[in-house]
RNA sequence: GGCCCCGUAGCUCAGCUGGAUAGAGCAACUGACUUCUAAUCAGUAGGUCGCACGUUCGAAUCGUGCCGGGGUCACCA
């Protein structure tokens, strides 16, 4: 039971005996004492007022006077207009105490509960970006407070691995690549592949560009235009369509989509080639991000799923068909469109294949929930599928969730691949991490570790530096990533809070060291206010997990880790920790401190940040 | 236009299911290192919480309507 449960206990008793009210301890909430105020936990008795008929100041002095004469841990309380604030002995933080001495303080048991979370997902056609990674760590994090918090998790992502986008790169590659392979070229397989999907526009572009002075490009505009729409205009919106109808080099790229399709042995030997390159480049990155899969779905293995279920829906009457051939589901009465499901040729859309995915992955896992970690531009898609997958009476329905995450700015605005604004992720983390070899040279702190070892420091400060930067932000809220502010060491930084915890390290080893301090025979040491506030603050932690595991939101926990880091810098600098002359003080504050560490590391090891034991 | 998300200090962000005088960091200025790591700490300055009503003992938080920004409304994924 935790500590602070037994006051709550006592509040409710306290009504009980004074009122005869009985309260839900739910209802009960007990907050940390403002500072100018004096006392430890407060407790607002206003909504009480209306149950119980008297004021504010009446319910909360008798409540008091009660709840110190019965409480083991309440020794005094004062009251403030509605707020009953509670001193608490120190048998109480002594309590607290030997909670957080828990080796698992924490970790929850294992609640039999099976999560999936999808995330990541890319296309097979482009290197990893600055929104992957946002997606990345969310996922990541999600999964990581999961598990700490009793669930047994499989993390998955689906790869986009076919498409027109996936033979556009094949196809300038066979065009214009000479036989070129990333060996050959010395390159990142993703890179590379990606290199070649952008020739292919470059191509489509130019082949284009010359179009425009056509006779039928002339018509084209004339027909088609809107009111005072631009040449100009017209011809960027009408790019699709001219891919569709008239570019060679598109008409080619379709076929051999139908190629793929149809399992041409050289158009599928080529498919593989270059998507075991992406591959293999993936991999380093999700490697340098410290991050892995229990388990991977293709698209090219998933892309026809869904369809029995469609059809199996037409029969029970979910969905209709309409004389072209084509099926539909009305969601009109609960506020939604009509979305295909099955085109009029009868191959299946995007919507088909989830819903088919989601259906394989319940055969395979009987998740009880499912996460996906998709950007809010497709929130009306998971609404209409979850929609979906209810009227289809799936037995996982309403336990599905849309992790849904705001874009990644830039200080200059959007980032658009067409104006090469898209920071690619391999260079961000290679960049971070120069950053922090740089200042830690400065520092000189770590110099007299060997070469590698201080390498293994530098990336991890950059990292630390990076995901910081971008888990602290509420996953809902689009972002500025600014990326002078992502190698910023101070502040409400990953770094910030990592020497925190070697500030630790090096005094726990500063005095094991001296081993003059007897850990075990200590006496009862008084908790100051400083260190009072550290203990209250520490007891919260498996409070914000869950909290952080409610919203799908591992901010809180990056808020959490640097508020306590923040207290622990204070206490450091205000009080001496390791002090020979004081063993009992030193053998409290050294347990009190290690106990810091221990939580620090956990938090963050929820957002997937390491710790140094030097920087 | 319909629906969804966002709007808090110059900038980037906190602020839990409504609770005491709205908080951090960055940037600016001032101070603190012969003492456990100064990637630190302490201080100064900076706000009609987009606007207006409403609910409430109490609203940054809940409701409605505006304003501003973004997204989405394909037989694309």
């Amino acid at each position: 039971m935790a500590t602070l449960s037994y006051i709550t206990s006592d509040i409710q008793a306290a009504v009980r005996e004074k009122y005869g009210h009985e309260l839900d301890v739910n209802d009960i909430i007990l907050s940390p004492t403002k500072k100018e105020f004096e006392g430890d936990y407060t407790f607002v008795v206003f909504p009480l007022v209306k149950v119980l008929k008297f004021s504010p100041a009446q319910i909360a002095e008798e409540l008091g006077q009660c709840i110190k004469a019965n409480s083991r841990f309440v020794e005094d309380y004062n009251v403030v207009k509605g707020f009953l604030n509670l001193q608490l002995n120190q048998a109480f933080w002594q309590q607290c105490f030997e909670e957080l001495s828990d080796e698992k303080f924490g970790q929850a048991g294992r609640n039999g509960k099976k999560m999936m979370v999808e995330f990541s997902s890319p296309n097979t056609n482009k290197p990893l970006h600055l929104g992957h990674i946002r997606n990345i760590l969310l996922g990541w994090s999600v999964a990581q407070i999961a598990e700490t918090r009793g669930y047994e998790v499989v993390k998955t992502q689906v790869i986009n691995d076919r498409g027109i986008a996936v033979c556009k790169s094949m196809m300038a590659w066979k065009l214009f690549s000479g036989g070129a392979t990333p060996e050959s070229k010395g390159m990142k397989g993703d890179h590379f592949v990606g290199d070649y999907y952008v020739k292919f526009d470059k191509a489509l572009q130019k082949e284009y560009a010359e179009w425009q002075d056509s006779g039928e490009a002339d018509a084209q505009y004339d027909a088609r235009h809107k009111d005072e729409e631009s040449r100009e205009g017209f011809f960027k919106r009408f790019k699709n369509d001219y891919f569709n109808l008239y570019s060679p080099i598109g008409r080619e790229t379709k076929e051999m989509l139908l190629k793929w399709e149809e399992g041409d042995e050289e158009t599928v030997a080529l498919w593989k080639k270059m998507n075991n390159w992406v591959y293999s480049g993936f991999d380093k990155t999700y490697e340098a991000l410290g991050v892995h899969f229990d388990s991977i779905n293709y698209e090219s293995e998933t892309y026809l799923l869904g369809k029995e279920s469609v059809n199996k829906g037409l029969s029970d009457g979910i969905f209709y068909r309409q004389e072209d051939g084509s099926v539909w589901v009305d969601l009109e009465d609960v506020g939604m469109d009509k979305k295909i499901l099955l085109r009029s040729d009868g191959t299946s859309v995007y919507m088909t294949q989830d819903i088919g995915t989601a259906q394989m992955r319940y055969e395979e896992h009987a998740m009880d929930s499912m996460v996906y970690v998709v950007g809010n531009e497709q929130d009306y898609h998971f609404k209409v599928l979850f929609e979906i997958l209810k009227r289809l009476g799936e037995p996982y329905a309403d336990r599905l969730y849309h992790l849904s995450y705001g874009m990644v700015d830039l200080p200059s605005g959007k980032m658009k691949s067409r104006e090469g604004t898209v920071v690619d992720a391999d260079d961000l983390i290679k960049e971070v991490i120069d950053e922090a070899r740089i200042a830690s040279k400065e520092r000189g702190a770590v110099s007299h570790l060997e070469a590698y070892k201080q390498e293994d420091i530098f990336r991890k400060i950059g990292l630390a530096a990076l995901k910081y930067f971008i888990i602290k932000v509420n996953a809902r809220k689009r972002m500025v990533f600014d990326p002078k502010e992502s190698v910023d060491m101070q502040g409400t930084t990953g770094p910030y809070i990592q020497n925190a915890f070697v500030r630790i390290q090096s005094v726990l080893r500063k005095a094991s060291q001296a081993e003059a301090v007897d850990m075990e025979g200590s006496n009862i040491y008084i908790y100051n206010e400083a260190e009072k506030e550290l203990i209250s603050q520490m007891i919260g932690f498996p409070e914000v997990l869950d909290e952080a595991l409610r919203q799908y939101d591992p901010s809180h926990i990056a808020n959490y880790a640097y508020g306590l880091a923040k207290s622990f810098h204070r206490f450091y600098h205000d009080h001496v920790i390791y002090d020979p002359e004081n063993p009992d003080q030193s053998a409290s504050r050294l347990e009190l401190v290690k106990r810091i560490s221990l939580i620090i590391e956990k938090a963050m090891s929820t957002l997937g940040i390491e710790m140094p034991d030097y920087m």
